[in-house]
DNA sequence: ACAACATGTCACCATATGGTGACATATGAG
DNA sequence: CTCATATGTCACCATATGGTGACATGTTGT
């Protein structure tokens, strides 16, 4: 369903955009109600940063007569951590522990190059 | 230890520093190393990338005489996930169900706004 | 029908951002 | 010591982005 990773993490690393899912997480709301959320935005914002969630598919958007209802999509938000987590969680876990071994040993007392615990740089 | 979570979310938005991020899941590389992953960037955009990365303290870096290695730090996304997943995954389901429902019922049955299935907007 | 309400669209703007090349500095190798 | 290697820093640039106000359009209520 979501197309396009890219367009989601980039949707989500905006603040107000995150704000506007935690408040839609909660329940759906219409465009004028999320505007009347963010009073220190002008209602043209509001409604680009629902452009960019629509865009990226985290939104779902319906329209009742002259009102629009903007619904939470959590789909693509699932997606992508299922999908980051997935693939880092052994490479975190490594990566977790390699780092412990960094923070323990001073640099000075590592060898010139061999013996490090690193693999091809190249 | 994740002291903001708007540099992380932020830092994640970029497709390059999300790739930085995934070579050094691996194994931690040098900036010189991660440089030649990105033969299409020049060295300085890549040292840009991995300053926000540290800015946000996604990464460690460590100087050893004139390599700066570069060491995946998981825990600030393991920590905005965690708080990310855990602050909806009630209401993810509850939206879910919601949207579920908003897609299966046709607009037009709609009473006016009696008995709808929402809560207070204003 | 008309006014109120809600949203859509557009042009503009200041700042941010992802990228570049050039110069500088520090470390390593021979 | 000199040269090579690796990185640091800075100024610049084109584009993107988050924001604004004004005008336009559609729907609802009286």
């Amino acid at each position: 369903m979501s197309k396009d990773p890219d367009a989601v993490w980039k949707a989500l690393g905006d603040p107000t955009r995150r704000n506007i899912l935690d408040r839609l997480s909660e329940n759906p709301r219409t465009t004028g109600d999320l505007v009347t959320v963010f009073p220190d935005l002008c209602r043209t914002a509001v409604m680009k940063h629902l452009d960019v969630l629509q865009n990226a598919n985290l939104i779902i958007v319906k329209r009742e007569g002259r009102l629009r209802w903007n619904h939470l999509n959590p789909v693509p938000i699932q997606e992508i951590c299922d999908r980051w987590v997935s693939r880092h969680v052994r490479h975190l876990a490594s990566a977790a522990s390699r780092l412990k071994a960094v923070a323990e040993s001073p640099t000075k007392n590592r060898a010139k190059k061999k013996g490090l615990p690193r693999d091809n740089q190249n």
